[in-house]
DNA sequence: CAACCGTGGAA
DNA sequence: TTTCCAAGGTT
């Protein structure tokens, strides 16, 4: 069973794979380190651009490091979770004087970074450095649960047997485009909401499609409103910090939020964050 | 470990 | 219109 899904997906894979930058042969770990913290939780369509602008402005981690925290948060742009940003940051930093400048090849060194957890310290060991190391992804993790488990979605946390499945299934040789393979399925055609199960190079073994793929049964989804919560809210106000060109006075956040009790709540926490600074004027601006 | 951390497009 | 969720990580 393990056996026979890898040659079909990697087939398919070399049919179907997308031509994105951070795949081609010229790109390098940094790029493929952005590519991942980019990607985190984060549509490809949207990553695209701002990797390029990016790519363009700092091509090393020294060309981030250089420059103040806040330049990343602001050319982050709307892409979501702005502390990637200041992460990213961190790690131009810490590989600058750590590391000589160099992306980290080992999953232990570069897991220590801020902001790489399990997945993108296995992503980039083996998209960059060629290392075999179980990706397990929200994609991987679907495309095996529904093939394997019969079930149409994974357990809400990765499970030891969901990592075991992963580790049994890693090749000898070519580990890196194996994990890519099966993420690319998982993003094209093993779709969450409606999987296109006639285009798929492994129907005729998925054990979810040949249990008639039922639907999942256990707790209802979770519904996560945004409307009106403090993300929200501190979405607002650092969209004004991002758009404006120096610091601001407070009535320019004041005017984008109107629960007083609320705003002063998450503007603390921008500042906690590291995403905000307050000058002695009572100014407020990224940091410097 | 559940909650929190943004955003926008598709269904 | 509302809901779902997209290459997760941290606390």
């Amino acid at each position: 069973m393990a056996i026979s899904l890898r040659e079909p997906i990697l087939d398919w894979y070399a049919e179907h794979n997308r031509d994105l930058p951070w795949r081609r042969p010229e790109a390098t770990p940094w790029g493929i380190l952005v590519s991942e913290i980019m990607l985190q939780q984060t549509p490809v369509v949207r990553v695209l651009p701002v990797w390029t602008e990016w790519m363009e402005r700092w091509p090393t981690p020294e060309a981030l490091a250089a420059v103040a925290p806040g330049e990343a948060v602001r050319h982050w742009g709307r892409l979501g979770y702005p502390r990637r940003a200041l992460n990213l940051h961190a790690c131009a930093r810490a590989i600058t004087a750590d590391h000589r400048g160099r992306v980290p090849s080992s999953y232990d060194e570069l897991r220590t970074l801020p902001g790489i957890g399990d997945y993108t310290a296995a992503a980039v060991a083996s998209f960059a450095y060629g290392h075999s190391h179980a990706i397990l992804d929200t994609n991987v993790r679907r495309v095996l649960g529904r093939a394997v488990r019969g079930e149409e979605y994974p357990p809400k946390a990765t499970t030891s047997g969901e990592r075991r499945l992963a580790e049994s299934l890693l090749p000898a040789v070519g580990a890196p485009r194996w994990g890519v393979a099966v993420m690319e399925l998982g993003a094209l055609v093993c779709t969450a909401r409606a999987p296109r199960c006639d285009d798929c190079p492994i129907m005729s073994q998925c054990a979810w499609r040949l249990a008639g793929r039922p639907a999942h049964d256990g707790p209802v989804r979770r519904g996560q409103t945004y409307a009106g919560t403090d993300r929200q809210c501190r979405g607002r106000l650092l969209a004004v910090l991002r758009d404006a060109h120096g610091p601001v006075p407070k009535e320019a956040l004041d005017v984008v939020w109107a629960d007083h009790v609320q705003r002063e709540r998450a503007l603390d926490g921008l500042l906690d964050d590291g995403l905000a600074e307050v000058l002695t004027d009572g100014t407020y601006r990224l940091p410097g």
